[in-house]
DNA sequence: TGTACATCAGTGAACGCGCGTTCACTGATGTAC
DNA sequence: TGTACATCAGTGAACGCGCGTTCACTGATGTAC
């Protein structure tokens, strides 16, 4: 082969990173393959060497993005992070103003709702251990509570976020995030 | 003239409550105007007699569906009715499951944030309006005090009912719905 | 060692299609004289 | 009262464009003998 071993794999992780970014900056929907293609360097017709259409490239992107969200829960765990740093970061300034690099759930959620149902699933299944994991990470109440307290405040995070980034107010986007962050480290410490 | 008087205006509000039930269903980028139409039982071409361009359209559909959610709020604060029936509503499997005739801001809000400053300009005014109504119909607290506990049981609101629908499990979608009712509803009565 | 063939990531032009938008036209009614 | 013209909501075909997708081809390398 006229390439080195591993390349085809560095060429796919490259459209999915690029891909990634455009999807969450500018939603699923609005986003071309063509524009992908072209910001990783190729051409159109290599696409279809690494991925079987647009709707399998949005799934790997989603199941990629949100597994490295969760493996940053992960971590955070193991290393004894508090719930309230994560919180903190979410509802930052900078999370809102960088969608691209952000949270997949917020800048896509409405649209993964509209998708087919693998789609649909490769989500599901990904919230689900996030939203273990962020139970885990609370402190205060019993395993039950805990989880019902992680629900809320991703809950609440993913809609603030995406609230604070609509509202053209600069004011009151920074009301929003700060709002929101203090009701959701109350949960978090609360009982 | 030919048609009866106020049959423009008629038209207009056929294609605007069309295209705002459409937008809510399937996402601004998602649908065309000559599905638009053809629902709305014209042909293409009669689209520029009633709006200047697609985007004109969905800033008079956005401001339009917010006035309508403004208008009830309005209603609910004159009657009485408690936030928490209010909450009840809009974080039941009911709205979750028509999300064509729902809350404009939960179906469309990431799509608005990248939308021209004019659109997102009449989002802003919408959304500064709503929160004051809910803000007085919490009974609990200082002015200030209800304006940060609306703020926040409206960020948890939008985010619940979205993770809800994009979620592809009836269990967790129902555990979602509940658990942000149960602390939207605990953080109105708070204090 | 040299030659013929196989492999395969990537190229680049083309496909049909639906998009938002434009425009010459229709035809029922209103107005002017 | 009758005729000529103006009005205007709506028609329907066409515009250029970018979409997702296909496919014959390239060319550097590996393998067989």
């Amino acid at each position: 082969m006229r390439y080195d071993k591993g390349h085809k794999d560095e060429t796919r992780r490259h459209i999915l990173d690029v891909a990634s970014a455009q999807f969450r900056q500018s939603g699923i929907a609005a986003v071309g393959l063509a524009g992908i293609m072209s910001e990783a360097g190729l051409t159109n017709g290599a696409f279809y060497t690494h991925f079987a259409s647009k709707e399998d490239l949005v799934r790997a992107v989603l199941v990629d993005a949100l597994t490295k969200r969760e493996e940053r829960h992960k971590a955070n765990l193991e290393n004894g992070v508090a719930v309230e740093t994560v919180i903190r970061d979410y509802l930052s300034t900078r999370h809102r103003d960088r969608a691209g690099s952000g949270c997949p759930t917020a800048a896509l959620v409405a649209e993964i709702a509209r998708h087919p149902k693998a789609t649909r699933d490769a989500f599901t299944g990904k919230i689900s251990d996030i939203v273990m994991l962020m139970a885990k990470q609370i402190r205060q109440g019993t395993a039950e509570e805990r989880r019902r307290k992680a629900i809320t405040i991703y809950s609440t995070m993913v809609g603030a976020l995406q609230i604070a980034r609509a509202v053209n107010d600069k004011q009151l986007s920074d009301e929003i995030l700060q709002n929101a962050l203090d009701a959701a480290v109350a949960i978090a410490n609360d009982g």
